[in-house]
DNA sequence: ATTGCTGCAAAACGTTTGCACCTAT
DNA sequence: ATAGGTGCAAACGTTTTGCAGCAAT
């Protein structure tokens, strides 16, 4: 297991300071989901709890990730599937996502530039940043790499 | 009723070029998703649709809000809720979406400094663009203007 | 003791599918 | 004639909700 103290930690003072208690279940589905693979769904992730022979159910589970999101423990994206993905930011680079339409795979990039845009728009805008998202929807040229799911392109 | 003749155009010529059949339909759907307002979900297209009396089924609407995005009369975004979102973007200007946490307000902006870093990173991971999605999410700060549909907050 | 959290199951919601019939080609 | 498209309803998968019991404060 990875050090896991620092992400408690910020998790129990968010938890205090939002007058939310501090239970076991909370606790679990944070260790759990910074075990994941990257990009994992709400119900992705109960099913490995359940696997894991830990008994939280999907009302906590759906609950506590929305949690995790709001004290940056993870994040919430969303790849054009309409199905919430949650990601681990904790101790991580801040990262954007291309996604190939053709095979799904989902590659990340860090791209710095886009910050100081970010910065004018929501200073033009009058608007308080809290978060953002960017995917670049596209075809992974290098075809040896591309399993190519949907055999109906093209 | 708008000018769709053009619309009209480009999706025949989409439709006949992919071997899809001309159908009253689907022309019913893109009729009614150029009248509507900004970013609606599918399901808000079909009761439209329905209270227009017009009989077209669910499957249809899905199916031809699919075609709509292919030929690129429409775009399919996402702001968050897992709700599959459209908007038209015929003879429209491209931009990108501010989206208030607390009162659900969307807001629009266009900004180009974005294109020549999608340029560039598509280049560097060899990757063949098709669209992007850039949503920046936050708060206005001009409150008089947030209805604050979330109360629960602060 | 209070009130928030939990587990469970059922419901809700957007979306997709199966099938018989229809229609554009 | 024959694919492909349609309408309908049922199924699907994800997410939310209602409620009784439990546990952190």
């Amino acid at each position: 297991m990875k050090d896991n103290k620092k992400a408690h930690d910020i998790f129990t003072k968010f938890l205090k300071n939002g007058k939310n208690r501090i239970t076991p279940e909370r606790f679990q589905v944070l260790d759990v989901a910074l075990e994941m693979e990257e990009h994992f769904g709400a119900d992705e992730l109960y099913l490995q709890i359940k696997m894991n022979k830990i008994n939280v159910s999907r009302a906590t589970v759906y609950n506590t990730l929305e949690l995790l999101v709001q004290c940056k423990l993870l994040v919430k994206r969303n790849f054009g599937d309409n199905i919430a993905k949650y990601e681990s930011c904790f101790e991580r680079k801040r990262h954007d996502h291309l996604v190939c339409t053709d095979c799904g795979k989902i590659f990340e990039f860090t791209d710095t530039d886009i910050y100081p845009i970010i910065d004018k728009i929501c200073t033009e805008s009058n608007f308080e940043f809290n978060n953002y998202s960017f995917n670049i929807f596209g075809k992974c040229k290098d075809k040896s790499n591309c399993t190519k799911q949907n055999e109906n392109l093209d």
